[in-house]
DNA sequence: GATGAATGAGTCTTCATTCAT
DNA sequence: TATGAATGAAGACTCATTCAT
C-alpha cells in the first residue's frame, strides 16, 4: 500500500522537487543517502524509501548514480574524504609528532560526533554483502590511518625502508581497527569527551609507535 | 531447467545425503553454514544455496535451527567459543606477562588461518544486517580481547578500581579491533607467519599495555 | 517450461495488461480477487493466482493493498457496504414494516443472485483463518439484519428498552443467520425466484417479529 | 528448531504413549484433534502439533486416518452425531410440540456450553478451505435442524406435501442458521442461561413455525 | 528531465505427506 | 507397529531495476 509522499526532506534543502540543476540534485540525493544508509546499513536500505524520503521518483535516483552499489560507494567515498580533510588540516596545526597525533585523533572523534550518521555508512562499509564494497572501504580505512602515521611522521623526516613497508601498512590498519573499535564502544557512551579518548588511546599506542618508527629510522 | 543436485558438500563430511542421525547432520550443516556465511556474509547467503550445498532440503535445515537468523547466531558462537578456547589454553602454557599475549597473538592468528571461513563469519557478525547479532558479536569481541588482557594479568594480580574501569574496556575493545584489522590485511598476505604478526602487533601495542598496567596498579 | 499467461481476466475488464491507470487497476484487482475468495475463500486464494489471473505481477497487487489480509478486508467491506445500501434502497421505498421487510429480503437475495461472488465473500468472512475478519464480518453481518430492523421500524417508532437491549443484539444476529443459511440453500436451487424466498421467511419470521415488537414497544 | 515433546495429552486419557490399543489410539486421537481443530480452525492446525499434543509420531496419526482432510471429517461427523443424540434425547421427553421444540433448544444450546471445543469445530466447517466439508458440514447441520422439525411434529403426524418440500428444507436450514449465529454470540455473552436463549428464539420462530405447520397440514 | 506503473527474480518459511529403519 | 528423518511444493512478501508516457 504505496505510503504517501508525505513532507519530503527535500525542502530542507532548499529545492523544490521538480527543476532542480543536476549538481544540486545529485548532492541533495548524496545527503539523504547517508542519512538512509547511516540507519539502516547497506541492505537494509530500500531504493524505495530513498526516492520517498529524497522526494523524488526512483528513475531520477538511477539516473543519477546508475545502481544502489555505486550510489553506496559514492557515499561510501565522499565520507571518507570529508574526514581526511578534517584530520588533516587538525594535525597540520602541530608540528611535535605525538601532539600531532593527538590532534588527528581528537579531529577524528570530533568527526564521528559531529556527522554520526555518516561515520556509520564508513565502518558499515565493512559489510556491503558482496564484499564488493570492502575493497573501496579498507582503502580509505586505510588511507585514514596512513594519514595520521604520515602526518605525524612529516617533520620526522622518516621513509619505509623497503623491508618495514609492509609492516608499516599492517600496523597502518592495526591503528585503523583500533580506533573504529573505540568509536562503536564511544557510540554507547557518549558522554566521555573526544581529548579523553584521544589520551587514552595515545597512552595505548604512542609508546609503540614512538618505538616502532625509531626502529624503522635505524634499519634506514 | 532445473539444476541438478551437483556434489554437495555433504562427501565430503562423509555422509551419503539421505538418512543420517539428527547430531551429524547438525553438524554438517552448521559446517557448510559457517563456510557459507564467511563467503556471502549474513544477507549475501540464502537458505536455497545452503540447503544445495548441503544437499539436503530446507526443511531439514529449519528443522534443526529454526530460522536464518537463529543458524547464523549459532554459527557465530560456536566460532567464538572455540576461539577463544584456542586462545586461552596458549595463554595458560606461558607465566610472564609479555609471553602470555604473544602466545595468545599466535594462537589467535594460527585458529584464523586454519579455519579462514568461520573467522570471516565471526567479523562479519558485526553487520547481520539488524543489529541484531551486533549484540552477540560484540559479546564475543569484546570477551576475546578482555580475556587476553584477563590471562595476561593473571599473574600480574592487577585488578581494575572503579574509575579505570571505562577506560579498559574501552582499550579492550580498541585491541580487538587493531587485531581485526590486521587479520584482514592477513587475509591478503597469508606468506607473513603467524609468529611475525604477532611480533608486530606485540611491538605496537605492548609498550603501551604496560604502562596502562602500571598506573591501574598504582591507582588501586 | 513457464506457463503462457493464457487469458487474463484483465480482457473482460476492458484492460490491455499493461499500463493502467492506478484507480482502474485498482478496481480491476478488487473484482478480481472478489471472484477468486469467493471460489477459494481466503486461505484457499494465492496471491500468485490471483496475479495470473489478473493478468498483472504480485508486486503490483502488494503496492496496490499492501497484504492478503488487508486485500481481503477491502473485498470485504465493499461488498458488505454495497449489499447493505441495495437493500436500504429498497426498503425505504415502502412504509408497512411487513411490506419494508419483504423488499429487504428481495432486495437481499437479488443482490446475492446477482453477484453471487462477493456474497460467497461476505460470508466466508465468518472464517478468516485468524479470526481477524470475524470481526469485520461480524460486524457486517450484524450490521446487516439491523439494518432491516431498524428500517422496518423505522415507522413504528419502536427503540429498544435497556433490558430489551441483549435480546434485541441476539435476535437480529440470528435472523442474519437465517437469512445466510438460506441463501446457502438457494445456491444449489437457483430456480426458485426472490420473491419465493422472501415469502417463506417472511412467513417463518414475521409472527415473531411482530410479537416481539409489541412486547418490547410495551415494556418501553 | 524442533519442539521438546513435552507432556502430550496422552497422559490425561491414561494411555501411556507407545503400544495401545487401536480403537482406543483412534479415540484418543480423535479428542485431541478436536480440541486442536477447535483453537486453530482447519487451516491453522497443524499435522505436526496434533502429533506433539498426542504423544504419537505423524504415521501413526496417518495410518488411522488417512489425511488431514479425512481426520477432519471425522471429527466433524462425530461431533455433529453427538449434538444430535443429545438434542434427540431431549425432546422425545416432552410430547408438546412447543415444548419439544423448547427442551431441544435447550439441549442444543447445553451441548455448546459443555463442549464448546466440539462445537467450534462443527461450525467451522463451513470454511474448510476447499468447500469440500462444506458438503458433510451442510449435510449436518441440515440434519440438526430437521431433527428437531421432524421430532417436533411427531405427535402432530405432519408430513410434507410434495409441494411444500423445498420450503420445509430451506426453512429448516434457515433455522439451522438463525441457532447458529446466535450461537456465536453466546459465545460472547456466555452469562445469558441456555432458557434464556430458548425462550427467545421461540418467541422469535415459533409463532412463524406454527403457522407453516398449520400451512402444511392444510395443503395436504 | 521526471514519473507512474510495472516486473522478474528471489527471500524466508511452512505444510502435508512419506520413506527407511 | 511406530518413528526419526526427510521432502516437494507452495505461500506471502520485497527489492532493485526499467519501460512508456
Amino acid at each position: 500500500m504505496r505510503a504517501v509522499p508525505s513532507s519530503p526532506d527535500t525542502l530542507l534543502e532548499g529545492h523544490r522537487p521538480g527543476r532542480v540543476p543536476r549538481a544540486v540534485r545529485s548532492e541533495q540525493l548524496l545527503g539523504v543517502a547517508d542519512r538512509l544508509f547511516a540507519e539502516r546499513s547497506f541492505h537494509g536500505a530500500s531504493m524505495d524509501e530513498l526516492a520517498r524520503r529524497a522526494g523524488v521518483s526512483k528513475p531520477v535516483i538511477y539516473d543519477h548514480f546508475g545502481s544502489k552499489e555505486q550510489l553506496f560507494a559514492t557515499c561510501v567515498r565522499r565520507t571518507g574524504e570529508a574526514l581526511a580533510e578534517q584530520v588533516r588540516t587538525a594535525v597540520r596545526k602541530e608540528s611535535e609528532p605525538r601532539a600531532r597525533l593527538r590532534a588527528g585523533s581528537i579531529a577524528y572523534f570530533r568527526f564521528l560526533a559531529e556527522q554520526m550518521q555518516a561515520w556509520a555508512v564508513l565502518f558499515d562499509a565493512q559489510e556491503g554483502g558482496d564484499a564488493r564494497f570492502a575493497a573501496e572501504a579498507a582503502r580509505i580505512r586505510h588511507r585514514q590511518s596512513e594519514l595520521m602515521i604520515d602526518l605525524m611522521a612529516e617533520s620526522a623526516g622518516t621513509e619505509a625502508g623497503h623491508e618495514g613497508r609492509a609492516m608499516l601498512e599492517a600496523m597502518t590498519l592495526a591503528i585503523a581497527g583500533a580506533y573504529e573499535s573505540l568509536s562503536l564502544w564511544w557510540r554507547e557512551h557518549p558522554e566521555v569527551p573526544p581529548e579523553q579518548l584521544a589520551d587514552w588511546i595515545l597512552d595505548l599506542l604512542w609508546p609503540g609507535l614512538e618505538g616502532l618508527m625509531t626502529q624503522l629510522a635505524a634499519s634506514r
